[in-house]
DNA sequence: TATGAGATCAACT
DNA sequence: GTTGATCTCATAC
C-alpha cells in the first residue's frame, strides 16, 4: 500500500461517530492475513443495542477501559465478533468491525474458513474473524501493537450509511458504514433516491 | 431469491 | 428460561 500511515491508539480516544466513517478503507491486518475495512458499525454506550448499556459487566471490561484495544465477544454461543474501543476512557463505546475487502493471506484465511469463494472470507463479523483467527484470546489486545496492524486509507473514499444490521434495539439510527459500491459488504446498503 | 431451522453459550430476566 | 451486534444449509417459490 502506498504511503501507508499507521492507526495509532490516539486516533480513536474521539466520539465513535467521528471514528466509524474513518476507518473505512483503512486496512487491518492481524498474523499475516487481513485487508480492507469495508463494513462497520458504531456502538455508543446511550445506545440500547451496546452492550455496554446497561453497566459493566466482565464480558464487556475492555469496552470501558482506554481507546486503541479489541474488545472481542462470542456471538449467538458460536461466532467472534472484534470491536475497537473509542471514546475517552471509561466512556465504553466500540466500532464493531463487519467486513473486509481480502488482501493478505488469503490461503490462510481459506484454509482458516473452509470456503474457496474470496467473497465469503471476510463479509460479516464472524466470518472476518474466523478468517483472521481472532479469539477471545485476543480481547483486551492494543490495536497498534502486533499482532494487529492498522494503516490508515491513503485516499478520499465514498462511505455509505445506513441502519445496522441483526440488532432489535434502537434499529433505526443510521450507524453502519461502508465502501459505497464494495463487493465485500456483509449486505448492501440501500441508496437514497436521486 | 427468500425464508427457516439448527448450532451453542454467556448474559440477563 | 429466553435472547442475541451470526452463519450455514436445507427447502420452497
Amino acid at each position: 500500500m502506498r504511503n501507508a500511515r499507521p492507526i495509532r491508539r490516539s486516533f480513536f480516544a474521539r466520539s465513535v461517530h467521528a471514528v466509524a466513517p474513518e476507518l473505512i478503507g483503512a486496512t487491518l491486518t492481524f498474523k499475516g492475513a487481513g485487508g480492507v475495512i469495508v463494513e462497520v458499525e458504531a456502538y455508543h454506550h446511550t445506545d440500547p443495542a451496546a452492550h455496554s448499556f446497561n453497566g459493566r459487566t466482565e464480558r464487556n471490561a475492555v469496552m470501558f477501559g482506554p481507546a486503541g484495544y479489541a474488545y472481542v465477544y462470542r456471538s449467538y454461543g458460536i461466532h467472534w465478533c472484534v470491536n475497537f474501543v473509542c471514546e475517552p476512557e471509561g466512556i465504553a463505546s466500540a466500532v464493531l468491525i463487519r467486513a473486509l475487502a481480502p488482501t493478505l493471506g488469503l490461503a490462510a484465511m481459506r484454509r482458516r474458513r473452509g470456503v474457496a469463494d474470496e467473497r465469503l472470507l471476510c463479509s460479516g463479523p464472524g466470518r472476518l474473524c474466523q478468517a483472521l483467527g481472532i479469539t477471545d484470546a485476543h480481547n483486551g489486545l492494543a490495536l497498534d501493537k502486533p499482532p494487529f496492524t492498522l494503516f490508515a486509507r491513503t485516499q478520499d473514499v465514498a462511505v455509505a450509511v445506513g441502519p445496522r444490521i441483526g440488532i432489535t434495539k434502537a434499529v433505526d439510527h443510521p450507524w453502519r458504514y461502508g465502501l459505497e459500491g464494495s463487493r465485500f459488504l456483509s449486505k448492501p446498503f440501500s441508496h437514497t433516491p436521486r
